[in-house]
DNA sequence: TATTAAAATTAGGCATGACTAAGAATATTT
DNA sequence: AAATATTCTTAGTCATGCCTAATTTTAATA
């Protein structure tokens, strides 16, 4: 770090960024894709943190050369952060199509898990992820039976495992005594079809529409109930 | 946190648990199957970190209940400990199944991967990678078939992307001029074995053995190599 | 243009979880 | 049993990355 060498910026790029920096990186450039600009305010939201804390994580950047930011000015990626943000950006949607496409989570569900580990996984593993991708997508006669096999297991699911705004159909119940049969006097049978609309703030009883009845379950109870997904909701992030 | 209300235990496991701290947890479960006591220093070693950083951690799971443990005394998961580990560990196994049986990694990055995102996929992602995994290992005919397939796939690779002790055998030789030319009078052909001995401290100059001969490749040059994984290594950590 | 509102920054604090240095407790050896 | 080694703890430091409160700058409005 002394100066006067002249070789100041070998340094560079030397230390890898944190989870919570590549964070930021990947929340600019996707910022900036869809506003004109990117302020600290929008970058807060979507991180869901406080202005200060964005203000100081934007220094420490700018310091790494990866944005380019002045006070109180706009936020704009350098070409070395576009490179980093191109990198994490892969990850993030090879894992959303891994989630989605390949566990059969819902779009929300996946884009949730991919945040979470994207910053941790070699690039090594996420090139394994790839191919085990391209290759389910790849076409075959006997290979489009062999998936659709797969997915009847995948999407066989407990009541209470879905999220809001997943579609499902009864498949059969477990559990036995007065709680199955006060279910199948509301009209829970095999076939029948159940959305998701939400759950209790504490994630506990969960209100589902069935038969164009709206019912709350509370979570134990809906663990009886198998269903089987009908189609992997594309619930977007509906602001 | 007032006291006085009779009521301080309901405040128990109210704080989920952080990445390190669930680190801790399983490092003393498995410990605890290795050995006859767990002491401070082993759980350092194994998580390379000082012995007072142990310390230290140590007190805060003795807090919350999680272990049983007194100054200058040996480390002992309590029931709520073991149930916490058993959830981690369960993660942590299904994980390194993933990666190595699905992916075709060996066992050593599986685990070093494992560690890395365990902490942070939802049960419900973790019950679906096991359904996964049981799919793959389930019985068929033609399902064999197409495993076959995928894992042709995944186990061809750029000599560079092999760790120490992976086993491979050349596919083809990409790249051209003088240096492909060079590889082929060494011997560099389709189906010859290739054994990775290991990498330079800086992972950079490889040295791998070939026809009995080690030689040392730059891993620039080791990508032009392509080669199919002769069989999935089970590089323990050889201390 | 003056005033108000919104956005951003500075300053200072806090929880985690690592570290070093130094001293206390326990084990091992002689 | 005394001396030495090892292990462990205490005390204090540091980097991250978040926060609140207060202030400053910029933007919008009257």
């Amino acid at each position: 770090m002394k100066d006067r060498t002249g070789y100041e910026d070998l340094s560079f790029e030397a230390t890898p960024l944190t989870a919570p920096m590549e964070d930021y990186i990947e929340t600019i450039a996707n910022l900036s894709n869809e506003k004109k600009v990117v302020r600290v305010k929008d970058i807060a939201k979507k991180l869901d943190i406080k202005m200060p804390s964005v203000t100081n994580a934007l220094n420490k950047l700018k310091e790494k050369q990866l944005i380019n930011y002045e006070k109180y000015g706009y936020v704009e990626l350098t070409p070395e952060g576009e490179k980093v943000a191109e990198r994490v950006c892969n990850k993030h949607s090879c894992l959303v199509d891994f989630f989605s496409d390949i566990l059969r989570m819902n779009l929300k569900s996946a884009n949730e898990e991919a945040c979470k580990v994207e910053h941790h996984l070699s690039p090594g593993t996420m090139r394994q992820i790839q191919r085990l991708i391209e290759f389910f997508r790849s076409e075959g006669e006997s290979k489009r039976k062999w998936i659709g096999e797969l997915r009847a297991i995948l999407d066989e699911r407990r009541l209470s495992d879905l999220k809001e705004g997943d579609a499902a159909e009864i498949i059969r119940l477990h559990g036995s005594g007065d709680f199955r049969k006060r279910l199948i006097e509301m009209g829970f049978r095999k076939g029948v079809k159940i959305d998701v609309v939400k759950y209790a703030p504490l994630k506990d009883p969960m209100l589902i529409e069935i038969k164009g009845y709206q019912i709350s379950l509370r979570v134990e109870e809906a663990k009886s109930i198998m269903v089987r997904l009908r189609e992997v909701s594309d619930s977007g992030d509906e602001e």
